[in-house]
DNA sequence: TTGGATGTAACAGAGACTGTTACAGGGATT
DNA sequence: AATCCCTGTAACAGTCTCTGTTACATCCAA
C-alpha cells in the first residue's frame, strides 16, 4: 500500500482552515479546501466528516455553506487529529496465530503487543507537542 | 491494508532462533523456522534474507543446511531489526503534489516532514531500548 | 556425484486507500 | 414555500502493497 497519507490530508485541511479563519474568510466549502491539497472535494469530504465527529470542525448548511474550525487552532494537537482520523498502527501482529506448540509462538504475541504499545506511546506523545498553530507557523515561513 | 507485520514475523524469527541455540540447536531450516510462524517456507525466507543482508543471521548451505544468529541476541536491537526489514514509515505525504498557489500548499510538505521525523526518531528510541533476547524472555514467561 | 535446502522469480488473491460519479438531504436566502 | 448550493454518503474502478504459493535454478557438505 502507498504509505498512509490520511494524517497528512486531515492536517492540510486544518491548517488551511486556520488560515483563512485568520484572514477573516468564514467559512470554507469543500471545493475550496480540495483545490489547495490538489485532490477531489469528496475525498475532503471524508476527511473533514472524521474531524467533525471528532468535534474538531464545524459545518454550516443551505446557502452559503461551508466549514471551519471548531476550537483555537493553538489548542488542536496533531494527536487528536490522529485520532481523530483513525490511522492504522505503524505495526501489526501475524496474520494468522502462530503455532502454538512452539514456546515462541505461544507467548511472542503478548511479548510484542507490550513492545509495540510502548513505541505507540512514544509516537503519540510526541504528536500531542505539535498543535495546528504550530504547523501553520512551520508552513509559512518556508 | 492489512497492518505490516514484517518487524513482527523478523522478530518472532530471531527470537525462535536464539531459543534453538540456547538449547543446544546449531540450525533452523526455513521449514522449521515456518512451522512456529505458522506460515510458508518462501515467506520466510524472503525474511531471512533481509536479515542476513543486514548481518544479523547466517546461512550455511549443502547437507545439514539452515540458519543460525549471526550475533549475541542481548546485542541486537529491534531497531536494527527494523531497519532490516525496511518497514514503511507510519506516515506518507500526499500522494499527488499539493497546490503551489496556495501558501498552505507550498510550505506544508517540509512542515509535516519536521514533524514527522520527530516522530520517527522517538519511535526508533523505544525500539532501540529492546532487544531479541528481551522478547524471547517476555515470550516465555508467557 | 548426490540430495536437501537455499535464493528468487512469477503469479494469484486479499485488503486498503484514493479518486470519481451520482444522488439524496439540508437549510439560508429569496 | 420554492430555489439553489453545498453537504453526506453510497458505489465502483484502479492502484498498490503484502501475503501465500508454485516452480525452478543454484549451492555445497557429505
Amino acid at each position: 500500500m502507498a504509505a498512509n497519507s490520511r494524517l497528512t490530508i486531515a492536517t492540510h485541511v486544518l491548517a488551511w482552515l486556520a488560515l483563512a479563519q485568520r484572514q477573516g474568510q468564514e467559512v470554507l466549502t469543500s471545493e475550496q479546501v480540495a483545490a489547495s491539497v490538489n485532490t477531489n472535494a469528496v475525498v475532503i469530504r471524508r476527511s473533514l466528516g472524521d474531524l467533525r465527529r471528532a468535534g474538531l470542525v464545524e459545518v454550516r448548511h443551505g446557502a452559503g455553506a461551508g466549514w471551519s474550525l471548531a476550537r483555537d487552532p493553538e489548542g488542536i494537537t496533531l494527536l487528536e487529529v490522529y485520532d481523530a482520523v483513525d490511522a492504522q498502527p505503524p505495526f501489526g501482529l501475524h496474520r494468522s496465530e502462530p503455532n502454538a506448540e512452539c514456546p515462541v509462538g505461544r507467548g511472542i504475541r503478548p511479548a510484542l503487543g507490550g513492545v509495540y504499545g510502548r513505541v505507540e506511546r512514544a509516537m503519540r506523545q510526541e504528536l500531542a507537542h505539535t498543535s495546528i498553530a504550530d504547523v501553520l507557523r512551520e508552513t509559512l515561513v518556508n
